[in-house]
DNA sequence: ACGTATATTATGTGCAGACATATTAAATTC
DNA sequence: GAATTTAATATGTCTGCACATAATATACGT
């Protein structure tokens, strides 16, 4: 570890989160190893213990630093980095594409799900789920097709919302935010979608899964087919 | 809004978002406008005001929120939330499904990129780049087929690392981390990379393309083409 | 030597106070 | 009325201190 590149002259707690990232860079901590303490850091870089502990946490939730009380902190082995999403995604991409976007529902009912949705969702048996069927579009030409399952138990409020109107996702976005989930893309051929897609049934489209939760309860799962030569944009 | 429903007998950071995050939900803060300032927080929920910080800037950080000094704090119109990667992805992935990882050098050469590379890493002409092919296994059967680029202006030192030993994607995340960047996802017919993941060139495969910079400069353009049915898993 | 209890320790949190900074509002000038 | 300057304000940061908590180390008992 290079001690005589502290960063004395500037203590915000940015630059020492910027110092510890060229050392971890640099491999001065090896992954998986131990990194100085907090209280030690301090006395290096000339500041408050919490003004250390504040840039480690900023590392730490970028995925850098994995830290434990008393354990202390270690460099990661793997860093875990995060993507980031637009919510609504389907209508802020069109829009930002200076399409003029669409939604149409398709289907609305109330429906036993299939034993693949009741695994996706970890559902025991009791549960009413809505099942919603639609249509996004740009500048009137097909743009992604969904299909949705939501968990009235959870979200029993959506039974009232006129979906013809407001989509879904957009009204789970604002009502139902969830606390976490996950999401799966996958390429698959179009298939029986090709008629909502206005596409070839060979054509390769992407599909992304979606399932979310509200703390143990589960939301929804929407399996979201894009139309072909579609590409879904993340930040990273 | 409920003032009624202050959390006066418990005051920790993580119970004031909590609160906060279910009067988003229930829109007593209607998205686009602006939240009761901190100093107003704090008196109502009765803590310091550096604790109502606390709290908002992760809802902040969270993608909920959009704060601003002086300006205040809104509720963001449409969340941005993140979604979490673990890097190296392509050896966590499949050594989590309990296969055997094996990576393969296929072809290392500095090389002129053509336009379209030139494009995604803003080259302006002189720089140096690094091209390099390699397969990636699980249980010696092939599960990702990555065509890299690499601008050795920006890291030079991977020129001196052995990449029959050490894939371009890992040795990267240890001494290049990102500061930014993007990741695409889209569905391809495998065409001419059939040969590579063994399957018909018919074949939808997930293709993942990524480019990460370190602040202003340019790291790695890197296009992953994954086996058919595969799907890539991101938490929420 | 092994299991349990106690002590220690590194990170996590809350607080109060002061100061910094970016932004908006108000006052002043032309 | 428009432009410029000054004042006010909401968030951002730093500090020192105390306390909390989870985890590891040490001590004690069998």
């Amino acid at each position: 570890m290079v001690k005589g590149e502290s960063s004395v002259g500037s203590v915000s707690w940015q630059s020492i989160r910027d110092a510890m990232m060229a050392r971890i860079r640099a491999q001065d901590y090896a992954p998986g190893e131990l990194i100085p303490n907090e209280v030690d850091l301090a006395t290096e870089f000339g500041c408050a213990r919490a003004t250390v502990n504040r840039a480690l946490r900023d590392l730490a939730t970028s995925g850098f630093l994995d830290r434990r009380r008393k354990a202390g902190t270690r460099v990661r082995e793997a860093p875990r980095r995060k993507a980031t999403l637009a919510i609504p995604l389907t209508r802020a991409e069109v829009e930002a594409s200076g399409a003029r976007y669409e939604y149409r529902l398709l289907e609305r009912m109330g429906e036993t799900p299939p034993p693949s949705v009741r695994e996706k969702l970890k559902l025991a048996g009791k549960e009413r789920v809505l099942h919603v069927k639609s249509l996004h579009l740009a500048d009137n030409v097909p743009h992604m097709f969904e299909d949705r399952w939501i968990v009235l138990d959870t979200v029993p409020e959506i039974e009232a919302v006129d979906l013809v109107k407001t989509s879904p996702n957009v009204w789970l976005v604002r009502h139902a935010p969830y606390t976490h989930g996950t999401m799966e893309f996958l390429a698959e051929t179009a298939g029986a979608r090709s008629k909502h897609l206005i596409c070839a049934p060979d054509d390769p489209i992407l599909t992304m899964l979606r399932v979310t939760w509200l703390d143990a309860s589960p939301i929804t799962f929407a399996r979201q087919s894009f139309s072909p030569s579609h590409r879904m944009r993340l930040e990273l």
